[in-house]
DNA sequence: GGCGTACTATTCCGGGCGGAATAGATGTCC
DNA sequence: GGACATCTATTCCGCCCGGAATAGTACGCC
């Protein structure tokens, strides 16, 4: 029972609510914007179908034609799909493994750059962040006034507090940099 | 000008601190601990080496041999090298981009687990953050006990910032799931 | 009615990533 | 002093990802 990638779950969550070719698949996810929560593209998304027929996670269950369209192939979830995607739900929401964002490593090397451009920098970062923030209100106004639970948009709810978390770290960095509270050890110009 | 990957800039980075051969980079990375920021392999650097050769921001600038150990390539960066290193890093540091890390997309398909599997995992989940956090609070201290400036483990600060964040809302989550304020559309077994 | 654009459904391919392999040199332990 | 592990320095290999290509079809527009 190999691990999933985050594109697998979601490509074999949506094979579980009924059997689908993968181009189906592929306007599903896109149609519910998907690929705001994971990297979505044709190429992964075939690649990681062949390896669930592969590993008997779906099993091909016949070939359609529409007039001279190309074939498509419709998969359907296994017993051993439909356990290996709960498998993978519940090791992805129990266990906090390391992902490496890149944003540590610019502020660990960020002592190449002089204090006034970092702290710039830093604010512009904070105003791209803020600017997300808001667009994730709006689409929660929406959402809210169409009468959708909460539960199914947790996710939303959970990035939306990383980004404010962020924000204010962020915030309160830039004046303990501005005040010289925080000692710029990098190069003066 | 093409964008360093995180791996690029701390290998620059190193470089920028004086002419070395790649081995030598690996093991004052390894010793710096860049591993916990990094995905860090031979391999990797090694073929990160070779782009940094090929695209100028590196020169070979002799190669050395010790008894009858395999020889070493040193190089030394370009000021080319310099401004595209410079340059990622404020890219970086500057503007927030999506990395798509994968808790979002587990608790987006997390309806396909009850309830009570869901409380149990997330409270695993924020204990496994909480530990991680302890370790990041004895680290810090012994970082202060040595008289490191703040601004050196910046990044270490946002990182538990980050986390803590992440274990509030889980705290808060968990709650109103155990209390039913926030009803659970999934499988009732 | 013909021209261009967008859709349907999939394949292809270059490139990066990371774990494993290599192979000689040196240290370690009894 | 011989065996075994560890260090030094690099290469190799397979896998996966994602952007682009493909090729035929329907549709809109004048």
């Amino acid at each position: 029972m190999p691990q999933l990638t985050p594109l697998g779950v979601t490509a074999l969550a949506v094979l579980a609510e009924g059997d689908m070719h993968p181009y189906e698949m592929y306007q599903l996810m896109l149609a519910r914007k998907e690929d705001r929560v994971v990297r979505l593209s044709p190429g992964s998304l075939y690649r990681a179908v062949e390896r669930f027929a592969a590993d008997g996670l779906i099993a091909e269950v016949g070939v359609e034609r529409e007039g001279n369209r190309p074939e498509r192939t419709v998969y359907s979830i296994t017993p051993a799909g439909r356990a290996a995607l709960r498998a993978s739900i519940a090791e992805m929401l129990g266990r906090h493994v390391n992902e490496f964002p890149e944003f540590p490593v610019a502020i660990g090397e960020a002592h190449n750059l002089p204090a006034g451009e970092v702290i710039r920098l830093l604010g512009e970062r904070v105003a791209s962040i803020r600017e997300t923030i808001g667009f994730i209100d709006a689409s929660l106004e929406g959402i809210a006034a169409r009468g959708v639970a909460t539960a199914h948009v947790l996710n939303v709810h959970y990035t939306r507090a990383m980004l404010v978390a962020e924000a204010d770290w962020l915030d309160s960095t830039i004046s303990q940099l501005g005040t010289g509270a925080l000692a710029w050890p990098g190069p003066s110009n």
